[in-house]
DNA sequence: ATGACCAGTCTTACTGGA
């Protein structure tokens, strides 16, 4: 099965695409971030006559997540748990029931945490503990997981085509970067990482400044798997070519295929 | 030229993103 992430920056700005990433890649579970808008005015029906079922956990204006799935989503929890007063919506996650078995899927919108330090960066870390605590808890169901999302992380200086523009930003600092690897820590699999050593594999590029046309990018959306879903890892695809179509995110979508 | 952004909002200026 392939489950996709992608960070969409406006799914009603970016629909055309999002269908068209529906049509040409065909993912069983498609993870989306940035939704920015309210559960009622994601676009539902578009999305279903695709043959999606839709899951969402959105938010006026900016963050929201999303789970499309050619099956039910089963078992939903909606929001990170452990701080009942945080109310950004960054977290979903639900279960898949296919034939192979239950696999139980998650998308992850990590906050940025510029600018750092400060209180932002303080929210990121306290977020990433709380993903920590969460994960750890999920790992012991020992289920295929895959925990799909925007992390906001860039994991080593070969996932940044520039690491020194980027050595104060919250997206690299040491803390951040530990935070992550303390996440994998649990027993976690980079799926990209575990299919492919090169340089350069990176998944966000900026708006600004031709980051685009020089090349000039980061890897920070991840898919990360338990142990029963990383012995089923067939491959990634980082679906760089869509970061050259009109108007688009400044994000590409990233699979794995399970088997 | 060597870099000049993008989306949403109680919109015409700001916040947040990364």
């Amino acid at each position: 099965m392939r489950i996709t992430t992608w960070n969409v920056n406006s799914v009603r700005q970016r629909l055309d695409h999002l269908l068209t990433v529906l049509r040409e890649e065909a993912p069983d579970a498609l993870c989306l971030q940035e939704l920015k808008c309210q559960d009622d005015a994601f676009p539902r029906a578009e999305v279903e006559g695709a043959g999606y079922q839709v899951t969402t956990h959105g938010q006026k204006g900016f963050n929201g997540v999303a789970i499309l799935s050619k099956l039910p989503l089963e078992d939903v929890t909606r929001g990170l748990p452990g701080d009942p007063a945080d109310e950004q919506s960054r977290y979903l996650e639900g279960v898949i029931r296919t034939e192979g078995g239950p696999v139980r899927v998650a998308s992850i919108y990590l906050p940025n945490g510029n600018p750092a330090p400060g209180p932002k960066y303080e929210y990121k870390l306290a977020w990433f503990d709380r993903l920590i605590r969460h994960v750890e808890g999920r790992l012991a169901l020992e289920e295929p997981l895959v925990l799909g999302g925007d992390y906001n992380v860039i994991p080593e200086e070969r996932d940044v085509a520039n690491p020194d523009a980027w050595r104060a930003d919250a997206l690299f600092l040491p803390q951040s970067r530990a935070k992550l690897r303390e996440l994998a820590a649990l027993g976690l699999t980079d799926a990209v990482r575990a299919c492919d050593d090169a340089d350069g594999l990176y998944t966000f590029w900026d708006y600004q400044a031709g980051s685009w046309p020089r090349n000039l990018g980061i890897r920070i959306d991840h898919l990360l798997l338990s142990p029963q879903a990383a012995d089923r890892l067939k491959g990634i695809t980082i679906h760089r070519h869509v970061r050259g179509w009109d108007k688009p995110s400044d994000h590409v979508p990233v699979s794995v295929e399970l088997a």
